[in-house]
DNA sequence: GTGCATTAGG
């Protein structure tokens, strides 16, 4: 840019006086879009040395410049040495006060403008359209008495902008009587109308209309045109589309980029981005946006940071997918810088910045500055809110969460997900159904993850019933092919003791991923269905391109373990690193102990533990307690148990086993001893749970009394029924 | 062709 004004200065105006203003005037332009207010002001001062200051249509690009910057006292100026305000510095007016959000002022200065012009019904309809004012601006539409292309369009991408794409069409209709001629801008909102109320079969229709008035080649209508394609799932159309553009703009680009992303072939798509002959900040954005939303937080940052060390400027959506990426790798300090620059910027209000600024902090685990961003924002819309309400359920903080969703304006399908994904991974399952089912009242239809929470919910408490009753919601809404859903379903019967079902749901899944595979091996293993279990590991090593990993291991060894196929067992264990590349984690090897434990092969398997790279599981001791307490071997249980006691972990279940132990060999003493080193450590016995199902409502009831809030009653009831049958 | 209308990303 210091280039082009370097070569400015150095040309003398009065060689080619014409090429010399248009020059400027475009360079003007630019400095004007790009905020780079430096530059105007130094392109300012150069003008008046050059002496083409005084040219008119100078003069007014600089004012415009100057009210773009909200440089005031400058655009006075200038409005000043134009002679005041005559039509045109109107006009520029309206439309500064438009961008700056002011329309009472905008519609003031056009109610009392002495004449108008069809630019000035122009700006002011496509300002009030901008600002969501759609009614006020067909007022005006209607009034409007020169009815030109650019009035027109402005009322259709108007109505298209705010959702209102069926009144967009509908405008398209009545120019097309009217005899005007649509041009390119106006096919360009007309296509992207049929986009949004997906009734592709006008937009084939208005695609003839486009190649019989010639505009197929423009380039903004081919890449609406392209846009189409992808939303039909015409993507070799799309291809080919682009294929055959004799020019593409960054634009096209970004959109056969978007593409490949879509298919899922972001390899593709990075070839492209590297390929593209220019990118700008959208295209940027745009990748960065997918790298971020697959996952890949990573490479997401390290495009950022490429993004801005070439000095291109991130729009508000790529501050978005950064700060989300943040929150992801739980970066704090660097979401926090963001933050800090976003603010600077004067975008913090944006609801795409708040709502991220607000799901940054709270990934990290900080609701409460993420508290301060959601009320500071004043105009919140459900997404903010969502975030906020999602920011404490992933923090377990569910009575602030709960508190924020019953104050919340208007509730969407998000927002009841959040809230049911926050009980759930607090688990208060019985919660979980209650509002669930306070949904469905609503008529709201649950998304696919609060279909995936709720199931997760049957799944722990075992609920058949509510599960088969979910199954049959989830094939009612088409959802039954998800791979999520259909893992969650299998996971749900394997669970609930339907180890058929939970088979029939996984071989009718027409694509699987690896946590499909481990449910299942789990859940046939869990289940005592030891060979299938074996079996379907064998099968998957065979048909998919899915790699074992430590948790089907993990199924495998249980499996083993609980068939007392020990030395298939020991064979699995010796495979893991050597064939499957899976270094045992604690818990392997507490099962491997388990398995030889259980087979009384007490020696072995305190061999076992003794050979361990680092510190036995608490578990893995109290599997050989345990298997010591079956065989009765009073001799390792003693090694065992002091090894137990030296270990710091905060686990109770060793303790209490070795206190079953001691008990069962009558040494009270040792029982107590022990006790009260439980007492000492602060450990606590967890508690056993039940639960029981009635009307929709799961009651659960813990080892300590009075947990419920019936209790007392069902006491009563309980004597009540105990004396019945005594006496019987 | 002063000034107004559009397409990609969230």
């Amino acid at each position: 840019m210091n280039s082009a004004l370097k070569a400015l200065f150095l040309t003398d105006p009065r060689k080619n006086f014409n090429s010399y203003v248009h020059k400027c005037a475009s360079l003007l332009k630019n400095f004007s879009d790009k905020g780079l207010v430096s530059g105007g002001t130094l392109l300012h001062g150069l003008l008046f040395k050059k002496g083409v200051f005084s040219e008119r249509f100078i003069a007014i690009k600089l004012l415009i410049m100057y009210l773009n910057f909200r440089k005031l006292p400058e655009a006075n100026q200038i409005v000043k040495e134009l002679d005041g305000f005559d039509l045109v510095v109107r006009n520029c007016l309206i439309n500064a006060n438009v961008q700056w959000g002011n329309l009472g002022e905008a519609r003031k200065l056009f109610d009392e403008m002495p004449e108008r012009n069809e630019v000035s019904w122009t700006t002011l309809i496509s300002g009030l359209m901008k600002h969501g004012r759609v009614q006020e601006s067909m007022w005006y539409f209607e009034r409007n008495p020169f009815k030109n292309v650019v009035s027109w369009t402005a009322g259709i991408s108007g109505f298209v902008r705010n959702g209102f794409s069926f009144h967009g069409l509908k405008l398209f209709v009545r120019l097309l009587e009217s005899g005007v001629k649509p041009n390119q801008v106006t096919f360009t909102s007309v296509v992207s109308a049929c986009i949004e109320t997906g009734d592709f079969e006008l937009g084939m229709s208005v695609v003839g209309l486009i190649v019989k008035t010639g505009f197929e080649d423009n380039v903004s209508v081919c890449n609406s045109l392209i846009t189409l394609c992808l939303r039909m799932g015409e993507f070799d159309l799309a291809r080919r589309l682009f294929d055959r553009m004799e020019t593409r703009d960054v634009v096209s680009w970004t959109a056969i980029l978007d593409m490949y992303v879509e298919l899922g072939d972001l390899g593709e798509a990075r070839r492209i981005f590297d390929e593209m002959p220019e990118r700008n900040e959208v295209s940027w954005s745009a990748i960065i946006a997918r790298y971020s939303q697959s996952g890949d937080h990573r490479e997401a940052l390290n495009l950022f940071r490429q993004m801005v060390q070439l000095g291109l400027k991130p729009t508000i959506s790529c501050f978005s997918s950064i700060l989300s990426a943040l929150a992801s790798l739980e970066l704090l300090r660097a979401g926090r810088n963001i933050h800090a620059h976003v603010k600077k910027i004067g975008i913090e209000g944006d609801v795409f910045i708040s709502s991220s600024l607000v799901d940054m902090y709270c990934k990290c685990g900080e609701t409460e500055d993420g508290r301060l961003v959601f009320d500071s924002i004043e105009k919140k819309n459900v997404v903010l809110w969502n975030s906020m309400v999602g920011g404490y359920s992933v923090n377990r903080q569910m009575d602030e969460a709960k508190n924020l969703f019953d104050h919340m304006p208007t509730r969407n399908n998000v927002s009841w997900g959040a809230i049911i994904g926050g009980y759930l991974e607090y688990k208060q399952f019985d919660k979980v159904f209650e509002v669930f089912n306070e949904m469905l009242l609503t008529g709201e239809i649950p998304t696919k993850p609060t279909f995936s929470s709720v199931l997760c919910g049957c799944a722990s408490v075992a609920s058949l019933e509510k599960g088969k009753d979910l199954h049959g919601k989830i094939v009612k809404l088409g959802f039954q092919n998800d791979v999520f859903l259909g893992t969650a379903l299998t996971d749900m019967y394997a669970k609930s003791g339907d180890i058929a079902s939970s088979k029939q749901v996984f071989d009718r899944m027409p694509e699987r991923n690896e946590i499909s595979w481990t449910v299942m091996i789990q859940g046939l293993a869990e289940s005592g269905f030891v060979e299938e279990s074996l079996a379907l590991f064998e099968e998957m090593r065979r048909t998919s391109s899915v790699a074992p990993n430590e948790l089907m291991l993990l199924s495998v060894l249980f499996a083993c373990s609980h068939s007392g196929l020990v030395d298939k067992g020991l064979q699995f264990f010796e495979e893991m690193e050597r064939v499957y590349g899976i270094r045992p984690k604690g818990r392997h090897y507490t099962c491997m102990v388990d398995m030889l434990s259980r087979s009384g092969r007490l020696y072995e398997a305190e061999a076992f533990i003794n050979s361990l790279p680092f510190q036995p599981e608490a578990n893995a001791l109290a599997a050989l307690l345990s298997g010591c307490k079956t065989y009765k071997n009073e001799e390792i249980a003693e090694r065992t148990a002091r090894k137990l006691g030296e270990l710091a972990e905060k686990s109770s279940a060793g303790f209490v086993l070795l206190s079953n132990i001691y008990a069962s060999a009558g040494r009270w003493i040792d029982v107590s001893n022990i006790r009260k080193l439980m007492r000492e450590k602060g450990l606590k016995k967890s508690g056993g749970c039940s639960w029981v199902e009635v009307r929709n409502h799961v009651h659960s009831f813990y080892s300590e009394d009075g947990t419920h809030s019936e209790s007392a009653e069902i006491y009563d009831i309980l004597e009540l029924l105990r004396s019945e049958m005594l006496g019987s």
